[in-house]
DNA sequence: TACCGAATTGAACTCAACTCAGTTCAGGCC
DNA sequence: GGCCTGAACTGAGTTGAGTTCAATTCGGTA
């Protein structure tokens, strides 16, 4: 029921924003975003289905707003863990790290985020939801290009091989999300052992070099 | 439009059911699933609307449907494609490359499938929806054992460091279907490229040990 | 007290998914 | 040929979640 990760913009005191915002994040990540009914989470806040469109355009201006506001998190989270990290391996570890260091709210927005990415292809026929949409995909930009630097640096320092760093990036990237397909809060995973566990996974994968194969291996 | 992984049982000669697949897929995957009107696809066959029920208790059945064929292609695919590999790295390496020897409309129906995959997480209402709900969660906790099977193995023979074979399988298994949701066919990236970046990727991250740290290299 | 804008509402509307009662079509059988 | 059966199909109508709108209440300010 925390809503600090959901306030935006100034907003009056009285406003339902963030509630509607905690409200749908829970609906929303509980039972997908199209399962949910709009008035579902109008019950939850307490307030007519109406008084909805109030703060949001549509449901689905809703939906967006919780992803631009994650995403926003995840690249703030990001370059706040690799800033002073002396070394791209160290940059490696703390932004993988810094993937995973997020309250259970949080988490639900993650799911929500990844499970209706796809919403983010094509244009939207409304202008505010265009605009949010919009919006996430350059903060979608930016995450990619936070990693793409990082890669980039490592190459040039050495600590990594060389790889193309557009498609590496988005390989991190697809790895380190695809957690939220599978984890629960409560699971038999934690989600500090699965952080340890995602950020080794992705150490081997940009600075490991392949291992030998069968025929190198008996050649030697 | 090629319909051979789309057709399932047996229909009558007349049946459109495989077209109706074909198209749904194209919809499906070119708008997403929600934006596509049910109607869309019954204009690409060419039947009115309603005749769409013969064959689909509803839009969401036919979904669910393309789900299963595809979980159900892709687990005969890697069985196929490692059942007589001499080694588990060589396994590792086929059943990697298996999730991308796929025609263009096997990769729609991976990204509808990746894309909605949370659509399997609640029970449905609708028997017929549920029997394909049920079907698909069986097919991808067998998708799932097959990638543990291959790792324990590889854990067993000592090619592989150990590794907890669950979560080292979902997280394989994500790293594979996480280029979905960027690869478009005749980007800039080719499927070829895509796969073999991916294979080896997937290769450093099983069998690869963690690289030195800067402490230990320092120390050494 | 009067006023203003934010917040809220009930009733009505839209539109895509879906239902239903009935029609057409293709092939098997006498 | 005519008849029958079941698969394939249709147009008209229903449902319901999302949405609009005109009207109302609430909270603070002058």
């Amino acid at each position: 029921m925390s809503i600090e990760a959901l306030t935006d913009a100034s907003d009056g005191p009285r406003s339902k924003r963030p509630a509607i915002l905690a409200a749908a994040v829970e609906c929303f990540g509980e039972l997908g975003y199209e399962a949910t009914k709009w008035s579902e989470v109008a019950d939850r806040v307490g307030i007519g289905q109406t008084a909805l469109y109030h703060y949001f355009e549509s449901k689905a201006h809703c939906l967006l707003t919780i992803m631009r506001l994650g995403l926003r998190n995840s690249d703030a989270a990001f370059r706040r863990a690799t800033e002073d990290s002396p070394t791209a391996v160290a940059a490696l570890r703390a932004g993988a790290a810094a993937a995973y260091a997020l309250s259970p709210q949080e988490v639900q927005q993650n799911r929500i985020l990844q499970a209706n990415i796809a919403l983010l292809a094509n244009a939207r026929s409304s202008e505010r939801e265009e605009t949010e949409r919009l919006a996430c995909r350059e903060l979608v930009a930016r995450v990619e290009r936070n990693w793409v630097d990082l890669i980039e640096r490592g190459a040039r320092s050495g600590e990594f091989p060389a790889h193309d760093p557009v498609i590496m990036s988005r390989t991190v990237l697809g790895l380190l999300v695809s957690v939220w397909r599978w984890y629960r809060p409560g699971g038999s995973q934690s989600l500090p052992a699965v952080s340890e566990f995602l950020v080794d996974c992705t150490v081997r994968m940009v600075v490991g070099e392949l291992p030998a194969t069968e025929a190198t291996a008996a050649a030697s």
